[in-house]
DNA sequence: GTGACTGCAAACGCTTTGCAATTGA
DNA sequence: TCAATTGCAAAGCGTTTGCAGTCAC
């Protein structure tokens, strides 16, 4: 676990470099929330804000936002827009979903690809358009909430 | 033409006064902007203001928030979220169809219901989530942009 | 006449910016 | 060293609110 967290970071550290960039506290910091969500939250940026000033006091809201910007333009971490609101999570290659985000209880599942991606298809043969799969977010009611 | 719309003024006059509301010039301009667009467009509060400011010099756009908003509840237009951003459309329950946004030219296209349906009904009865069918978004490329 | 509605101005929450001070390489 | 990065404070943006005046009915 730590093993993984401390290689994750380095990771970043090398791209960054590669890229005349630095890795800072503040980085590693946001990188390591980022991480430790993985699978199962997507934060806003408030909700990363709120974990990394807990670990770094002096911390500001304008280097989270500009972290998290940098953090997706290399890729490592995706955006999900869900109503007015955006939330980020780390990308992981291995296991790419979409979100099923509850109306009611705000609750976020993930659903495979597959079922997705064979409506992705059929839609770009019928319309020529080429739906993002993997940002996609769906709103709805969860099982619990739909219950009710 | 005219008179489809002076009709629909008359019936949104009428569902006012039932609920004790009026009818002012503001609410009329404003859906009337609504009944336009109707199925080639979904506009920001923004836009709605900028084009019922041209009829009506003095409009506020509170007005204009607090009319969608009412409008909405009245269950006469449909929000749709779109990224951060969120548009208003006329409802018409003849024509039940989800946004198709591109992400590159903002175009929106409708689609039919029948396809996405399908997999809401198999959705269901895998994970017992429910999704929102009706105000669905899927961004993508459309043909023309898929192209370059 | 009277209460629903409007315009105005101010406040809101989240996000972005410019800049001087700091800090990683 | 010195440019990249930070914190700070201010501004930006779309949206919402409280309130006094207006207008529909």
């Amino acid at each position: 676990m730590r093993e993984d967290t401390s290689t994750a970071v380095d990771l970043l550290t090398e791209s960054l470099r590669a890229k005349g960039m630095r890795m800072t506290p503040q980085r590693a910091v946001i990188y390591e929330i980022m991480k430790r969500i993985k699978g199962h939250g997507h934060l806003t940026a408030q909700e990363v804000f709120e974990r990394a000033r807990d670990r770094l006091p002096g911390l500001n809201v304008a280097t989270v936002y500009r972290t998290l910007e940098m953090l997706h333009e290399a890729e490592l971490v995706d955006l999900m827009a869900y109503g007015t609101e955006v939330r980020f999570s780390l990308r992981d290659p291995k296991h790419r979903h979409c979100h099923l985000v509850c109306r009611n209880c705000d609750r976020v599942l993930d659903l495979e690809l597959d079922e997705i991606e064979r409506l992705a298809k059929r839609l770009k043969t019928e319309t020529g358009f080429a739906m993002d799969v993997d940002h996609l977010t769906l709103s709805g009611l969860c099982k619990r909430c739909g219950q009710v």
